[in-house]
DNA sequence: ATTGGCAGTGACAATCATTCTCAATTCTTT
DNA sequence: AAAGAATTGAGAATGATTGTCACTGCCAAT
């Protein structure tokens, strides 16, 4: 069991209970390619466990959000997006591209490390300057696949 | 007059009217210092122009968008918010600090050119690589503010 | 200058993701 | 078994955004 199994123990030590929602709302994240929102999640569970309310849903992610466990994103399609953080999933950082056409997002980790390594730098002058604690960082493209680029004739 | 002016050709080009809402708009985001949401324009014009509704704000708004006038931002307080592109609008490039406690956003322009390299760089290998065509990017660290970490006992 | 037509508009209704409320249920610890 | 707290689901409420529709104002052709 590698790291990823240790947001068990993380939930406990805050009082927190294990329950099948949460349980489960978990697999479901570390099973998809990432990026689900709150309904796509309430849709794959509801085929086998047709009990837990989307409510529950709601509540769980803020929940997990809140515990760091997993990570809220915002593409501009009105809708949250959640993804397992490094720490508790098994992917590797990325960052996104989105397709302002059909709100495709491509993960890419290619070229990542160049980019960590002047987020990092950056960040520790940000951080300096504006008396700020940076906790994370979005770096996201915006553009148009080429199956909507093709489309538009 | 610089650059900054030629939305209105940029509109009449296209086959769209000049009218008061859209020169107004423009005149709000323009003199703001960003990051304006819908409402917040409207309650801006609703003084000076009081027959304006929301409906024309959202609309023209999504328009200028469309136009390349104006860009959308998502930060996640669930509002989308505007701000006039360099093109077209007098600032320069940036990228955004958001306080994730009290959402407010820092505009910061240091170290812009080394990221902008970065970026550039970035840009170019992930179109060929991903076939997309890429018309924009997002920067922005999430964290805590001095304020809101001195609120915090 | 009239008219026809269509872009532009505002009030209001509708939508949709998310949050709130509240009563019922399930753990956990006595 | 019982108390007390955490967790839950259904349904109502919220709030930003979009859709509808009738009305207005502008421009071009007659």
């Amino acid at each position: 069991m590698g790291k990823h199994c240790q947001w068990r123990e993380r939930l406990q030590k805050k009082g927190y209970r294990l329950t099948i929602p949460r349980e489960v709302i978990i697999e479901v994240l570390r099973n998809s390619t990432s990026h689900l929102s709150a309904e796509d999640i309430y849709m794959e569970l509801h085929k086998k466990y047709p009990a837990i309310g989307l409510t529950t849903i709601y509540r769980t992610l803020e929940l997990l959000v809140q515990m760091k466990i997993i990570v809220k994103f915002d593409f501009g399609d009105r809708r949250s997006r959640y993804e397992l953080s490094e720490k508790y999933g098994m992917k590797k950082h990325h960052h996104h591209l989105i397709c302002s056409q059909c709100t495709k997002i491509i993960d890419y980790t290619d070229f990542i490390n160049e980019e960590l390594e002047l987020i990092e730098k950056t960040e520790k002058r940000l951080m300096k300057k504006y008396n700020f604690s940076i906790t994370s960082h979005v770096i996201s493209f915006t553009g148009i696949c080429l199956e909507c680029k093709k489309d538009q004739t």
